[in-house]
DNA sequence: CAGTGGTCTAGACCACAGG
DNA sequence: CTGTGGTCTAGACCACTGG
């Protein structure tokens, strides 16, 4: 009945969800508008808000104008992974990085690459592999085309010492991506690379990278057996 | 040199946008601090804020008190991916959806699931174990332990007609959970059920729910071969 | 049409952390 | 100590959309 005085908006936040497990508040249930909330509760409305924003972009909330707020009926878990620098990937997890270039060559790119990036058939594109290490272990096998018509400066660097993953995100500017996960049978050129059976089951992680209209980069990059890509929802 | 006027968040997040990937604030700059952008666009500090957190949330502003804000050197790409019911994600493709229940018996579980759960050994828990269908083919296989200690209402289930995966998520709230994706090859019973061969690389989610301090269920869901789970950055 | 969330404002105080 | 972001407030207007 009576509500400890919230002043924050993570207690307001908390006190919702609180009423969200505690099944005070059903899936589906509507609930109390913002001004009776804030009225309740002894806040600003902008308070409330900010709160039940927060939970409608987590998914548990749904909310639309007019028909009100509603606990969602089956909450969609959002997990988000951390795409981050292959490098500081290994160092957070506290091992010593190593890197290897495998092969760094400028050509006339396969067609569904071309096709991918939006680039005539005929277009000289920069084609790199790469091995990243994790304490001298092979941890994951990066295979990338960049566009060279868009990012020229590309084909000055050698990638030798500096991975083109770290280059281009310190240097290219990107606007949208796409990425998507999968899993794929190890050929024998990756099982040569990763140090593994053939047909060894690997993680892979596609991306393709677009800055306004133009690609940017294709990547595919296939994990060692066994990794795991982890995170909290 | 003179700026639009800009009235909403989105407008000065678009114009800060444009700042970033027109390199005119480059990677690790500082950049101008709440007051003088709100000076400088005509809004209100409030609206600036709004901005700028929403794209430090994005990972592409680092934002500390007293050191003011700065174009992160190397953005950390956020892929969030929807877990969704299944049979939405189904659905949602376009697909006529199936289920098949596999497997349902309440037993003493292996000793890595009862650790994982946080139960006693001799606990007897549910274990559930479901096919589900896209158009008839295999879609995914749904390998599932239940805390039958604290959820005691899913011993009455028998998850023939609505799968654990909804039955859960419309009865059973949580708090927390943790989830993994990795590739695994298929064993001969999942080779069995996803009618694929033995050994074929499979994109596996793992998940872990908690209630507070109680857990509810553990699952692995296995999908058939070539499924790939996308989404934008 | 009217109720709901979405947002903006101007001002204020506060928490944190750099120097 | 002081500059910066973090947040709250009270009030206002607006955009969308359900009924």
């Amino acid at each position: 009945m009576n509500v400890p005085t919230a002043q924050t908006w993570q207690s307001v936040q908390k006190e919702v969800l609180r009423r969200i497990h505690a099944r005070e508040w059903k899936p589906g249930d509507l609930i109390p508008n913002e001004a009776e909330l804030a009225k309740e509760f002894g806040c600003a409305r902008t308070t409330v808000n900010r709160a039940l924003r927060s939970l409608a972009e987590g998914g548990l909330l749904e909310r639309r104008r007019k028909a009100g707020t509603r606990v969602a009926a089956q909450p969609v878990a959002k997990a988000t992974l951390n795409i981050a620098v292959i490098r500081h990937e290994v160092e957070d997890r506290g091992a010593r990085y190593g890197y290897q270039l495998a092969l760094r060559e400028a050509r006339i790119a396969p067609t569904h690459i071309s096709a991918a990036l939006g680039v005539g058939v005929q277009e000289r594109l920069l084609h790199v592999m790469a091995l990243h290490l994790s304490n001298d272990a092979p941890y994951a096998l990066e295979d990338r085309w960049i566009n060279a018509v868009h990012v020229p400066d590309a084909l000055k660097q050698d990638f030798r010492s500096v991975s083109a993953n770290e280059w281009l995100l310190q240097n290219v500017p990107y606007t949208r991506g796409e990425i998507s996960f999968s899993a794929k049978p190890a050929s024998a050129e990756n099982a040569n690379y990763l140090n593994c059976p053939e047909k060894s089951a690997l993680l892979a992680v596609d991306r393709l990278t677009w800055d306004h209209d133009q690609s940017v980069t294709v990547v595919q990059v296939l994990f060692a057996p066994g990794h795991q890509m982890r995170t909290r929802i």
